[in-house]
DNA sequence: TAGGTCTATATTGTCGACAATGTAATTGAA
DNA sequence: TTCAATTACATTGTCGACAATATAGACCTA
């Protein structure tokens, strides 16, 4: 019942879930360019593992590709992460309100259990509560949809471009403890089944969220970041 | 600017849109298993074409794969039709909203030209409006949100999945006139760029039809049409 | 006969080589 | 000098063969 994560099996498996992680962390630069070629022998890999993984990729919108010419990393830009933003609204939403009449009462048990570590991290050091502690709460809202489909769409879709414009934008972000207000809102709703009020605060929360973050893409500093990693791309 | 579908180059490519169609419109049943030997000789192409061809019919959810064992078709459940229109009231909800907000008044007025060739055709004869007319109703409403991220989704993601529940499921049913109304209703609100109603609308009228299609799935004839298949699959 | 192990076979995963396509440089003519 | 055509090169697409893994059956043992 518990989703686990897909062990790498293959070569193609373990080259995908690398090349992945390296673009997500910025250690491959968005919107450069893939040469099988090269990858290969990086990686020490053949071609056909190589193209395998980028089709992956590709699957999960982090790479595009065209016939005949090649892939590149795809390009962060303000448009992308707003359009990413809605559709994780959208989806999200969604999830809070099957997770609301699907969820179990263990995991909404474990919920709460993890909103009280969450809140002793909180009240200690303000540093904890950045990115694993909200992905954390996030993803077992998703599992507790209870909806395959949804499922897979954002924890190997949507949710490695969140963690990608997260990623290379630096967000440490402030919004920690409000944040941690928004979350403690949604569970109650949920465990109280009332999945017209859990989708409304998801959505609000994720709307908040894209603000936040938003903010930052407009503010100089980050701004002359993202027009940096665009002039690379040509 | 019209999101053209992409024509296919390589070989791969035909034999991924050859694939598709094959399993939606149901000669290659659902459940049953995919040898790659098998389809390269079938179709005359290399196994590392059939293989490409696979990989990107697992990213539509339309094939299962498992290491070192092999494909197979998904098989139609009602479990999965009921996640798959979750997802695609979410999607559409979206995509209504964004669209009342950002399509052109060249589109909006494209739709409504749209919509009173139905109208007509819905008064003649009663048959026209059942596919066609709805699918292409909904894909300009995707295409006028104008985020590529949900466009690729629906149209390369979910819609193909309607179509093969739809199609297999043998769906000519009624809900031709009272869809066509709630259709009216849709371009109205986005006509008058109400986001919220028009999202409202829209989320609606795809839990009556996923209601609509419930209903047939569970009556006997199709119900036994499912069994069927579904033990083909072993 | 029941259970388990081992072998034979079929299927998938991976590789290196060749073909087809796109790109850039070079040459020629106006 | 500038533009066009052509040639040479680099990159991707496709293929057939081999390696690794899973499945089914035979065989052996208790």
């Amino acid at each position: 019942m518990t989703h686990a994560p897909a062990p790498a099996i293959t070569a193609a498996d373990k080259t995908f879930y690398t090349l992945r992680t390296d673009i997500v962390e910025g250690r491959i630069v968005a919107g450069s360019k893939f040469s099988e070629a090269e990858l290969s022998t990086k990686y020490g890999v053949s071609r056909a593992v190589i193209r395998e993984a980028i089709s992956r990729l590709v699957s999960c919108h982090i790479v595009e590709r065209k016939a005949n010419i090649g892939a590149r990393v795809v390009a962060l830009t303000p448009e992308g992460l707003i359009e990413l933003y809605q559709v994780r609204e959208s989806l999200e939403g969604m999830a809070a309100r099957l997770a609301a009449q699907n969820m179990t009462p263990a995991q909404i048990a474990e919920l709460n259990t993890l909103l009280e570590q969450h809140a002793a991290s909180v009240k200690d050091s303000q540093s904890y509560y950045q990115e694993a502690g909200d992905v954390d709460f996030h993803y077992r809202i998703i599992i507790g949809s209870h909806n395959s489909q949804l499922i897979t769409l954002l924890t190997e879709g949507i949710y490695h471009l969140v963690r990608m414009y997260r990623v290379q934008l630096g967000m440490a972000g402030p919004r920690v403890t409000t944040a941690f207000a928004e979350h403690q809102h949604i569970a109650h709703a949920i465990a109280n089944r009332d999945a017209e009020l859990a989708e409304m605060l998801m959505r609000r929360h994720i709307t908040y969220s894209r603000q936040n973050i938003e903010h930052k893409l407009h503010s100089p500093s980050t701004k002359l970041t993202l027009h940096n990693i665009n002039k690379e791309s040509l």
